[in-house]
DNA sequence: GCCGATTAGTAGGACATCCGACTATTGGAA
DNA sequence: TTCCAATAGTCGGATGTCCTACTAATCGGC
């Protein structure tokens, strides 16, 4: 399968802003972006899944245990785990619901404020996440071959995304851009 | 709430390269750009997602109805449109079932194969989908009011993923970058 | 102190997506 | 020509995510 030309585009995004123009939409440029950017995450998310097939863990799950790892006490309630994680509380519920199936994560009250749960890493999370970090790590998260440099740039032109929908960006990070 | 130091980080993925720098990752960038793509297509998609309500559309839906649009006669196997989509078989089939059921498409058997189901984008679909798009196109496909320069930029710094992932992207839209 | 507004967490339902398995059909090779 | 591999589509199941609604508990103001 050298040359496929004729019937396959060179590139399926390129392809669709090529049909868009024809037809005379205007925003092509961030139609191509919008379409760029889902891409871009179906690609590196699956990778980032795939490597953590072999500790039974999904993306969202590892994350979970991550935020726990940083807390005090490796605790945190669940509330704030959504604001941290920016999901809706009743995802929260259902990782945290599988995460304790795996006996990675424990559920306690919370003696301060008996309506909270608090979600709590236990050694066995904890040992699983050190692991799968060090798998993700040898992935480079799966953002491939990409140098640093190039991977600053991106993460700063995605900043400005970010920012636009109220993300508190760090300053020091966004930088130079047209307009 | 001028001020909010103390308890909430001011960027929630600066807050995260923080902790594993600390913890000696040696992928901090790597981890930054995963995450920072995570996050921005949740919120183009939000955004995106947002404005099709209007019209009972998701944006898989929507994206199916406009690669319909784009077809010979308006219609495509089944197969082809996973290709497309870059969607599994079975996704297709649960696009087209709820596209069917709000009759935007329609399923035909393909006479010439008899495995094969084609769908094709009727009037009432073909409608919406004008509609859809001209919401699209005033929210600029959720990119805010990132101005085309560096929509252009982002764009170019994404192919190199996709081109990482096999995409076969197009040359012309490729450039210089460091590594 | 009491009551309404707010907050924490969960249940149920809708979607989107993937995977494995299964049926029907096509097609190429022996 | 016959037979098995490959292909098209669907079904059932698992995840992840959101929304609405509901319960329990906390908090603030009168």
């Amino acid at each position: 399968m050298a040359d496929e030309r004729d019937h396959e585009p060179l590139d399926l995004i390129a392809e669709t802003r090529r049909n868009w123009s024809e037809r005379g939409l205007r925003e092509t440029d961030a139609m191509v972006a919008a379409t760029s950017i889902a891409r871009a995450h179906q690609i590196v998310l699956g990778r980032i899944n795939q490597a953590l097939t072999e500790f039974d863990l999904t993306f969202s799950r590892y994350e979970a245990l991550a935020l726990l790892s940083f807390a005090r006490n490796n605790s945190m309630g669940m509330a704030r785990m959504g604001e941290r994680l920016q999901v809706h509380p009743t995802s929260v519920t259902s990782t945290i619901d599988r995460l304790e199936r795996d006996q990675l994560v424990t559920r306690q009250p919370n003696p301060d404020d008996r309506r909270a749960t608090l979600a709590t890493l236990t050694p066995d999370g904890r040992e699983v996440l050190d692991k799968a970090t060090a798998a993700l790590e040898a992935i480079r998260w799966g953002m491939g071959d990409i140098g640093d440099s190039p991977l600053a740039a991106l993460t700063n032109d995605l900043t400005r995304i970010r920012a636009s929908a109220g993300d508190h960006t760090d300053s020091s990070i966004q930088t130079k851009g047209t307009r």
